[in-house]
DNA sequence: CGAGACATGTGAACACTGTCAACATTCGTG
DNA sequence: CACGAATGTTGACAGTGTTCACATGTCTCG
């Protein structure tokens, strides 16, 4: 049991868990290699053997939050009941996780906002099981069921995850014009989304 | 021809055309108090006589941004010749806009972020004509013209909204999956509102 | 087992930032 | 002209990212 052991023996990932508590409860622009190190109990430049800079550690950071989203969108397609005919199943779940989607922005505005958040460093394990590949895998199934025709398949990724990252961004930008109300516009969109790839 | 006078005379106005400079160049981020005063040439707190806070003056520089867009998208509107059947120019009219979104994004993608950066501060000169509104009487105009049902009045600005500035934030976001290109895009994408409002 | 190579953490320093309070200068207006 | 309000300056403080030389632990190989 000692007091402080001079190794802490998993600093990188006690500082990206503290750091993804920060963007939290704060946002990443909040982010301080000098307050993780506290934070963890450890010495600031000790981070610097963990990340070459406070720019890796966002864009790390920025990583965790996507996955963080793409988990949201799987959990609520995977929510959906396996009951029904196919071509059904697969429109509704294309809408659970258009919702999803923009629900998880309202919810965690800064995680969201951390998770696009512009950086210029290149993360190396860039494997991403990003939010993109669910929602392709999701139109292509529904080209599949027959619920969206074969011509629009090319289209219909970058029209519906406009849309949806659209709504997103501006039910959570501080900047709008006044008196949005998220749920109501969650349904319009995805409506919306629906005639244009059909 | 006094070499310095001790009042700027226009420090705000200054100040704040050095911060869209940086912007441009650069990204709001690397916004600097202290690097502004000196580019115009007066000491760091002579900047606090008209900026309470670096947060004000960011404000000021995305609402800045904002008006920005806002002019691309009327600039573009009104490009387009006074020809042709009332209904039809209403639609080209409204893609233009769109279109002017989109690419002003892509063109100018540091003043793109810097006009939907998250800040805390309200501010009060807050009369936007915003990029919204534009986009609201194009589609105001299109219901006249009967080039868009009435139906779809209440929801079609945030349906094409969510589009346009989904795809914009799409190819400006550093994150996303390789190889989208752009002009291709904003036509499906155009295209594919077209169907959702209609 | 012991010794050196290597990974990891520390301490002190540098340049830089936003912000503030006390002081200086000028502008406007009675 | 004089005096208050507006504007700019100096100097300081706390906090930041980053680096470098050094300390401490861990691991591998003879």
């Amino acid at each position: 049991m000692a007091e402080k052991p001079y190794h802490h023996g998993a600093l990188e990932l006690a500082l990206s868990s503290a750091a993804l508590e920060v963007v939290r409860t704060s946002g990443i622009a909040d982010l301080s290699l000098r307050d993780l190190a506290r934070e963890v109990g450890v010495s600031p430049s000790a981070t610097y053997r963990h990340f070459p800079s406070r720019d890796h550690l966002v864009a790390r950071v920025s990583q965790l939050a996507r996955e963080s989203l793409a988990g949201a969108l799987l959990g609520a397609r995977d929510a959906v009941p396996a009951t029904g005919a196919l071509k059904r199943r697969s429109v509704v779940q294309f809408r659970e996780i258009g919702r999803a989607y923009v629900t998880f922005a309202v919810e965690h505005p800064t995680v969201f906002d951390a998770a696009f958040t512009p950086c210029h460093i290149r993360l190396e394990r860039d494997d991403d099981p990003s939010a993109w590949l669910v929602l392709v895998e999701a139109i292509d199934h529904m080209v599949v069921t027959g619920a969206v025709p074969a011509v629009r398949r090319k289209d219909a990724p970058i029209i519906a995850w406009s849309g949806v990252h659209g709504l997103a961004q501006i039910l959570t930008a501080s900047v709008w014009p006044s008196g949005i109300d998220a749920t109501g516009e969650i349904d319009a969109v995805l409506d919306g989304i629906s005639r244009a790839i059909s």
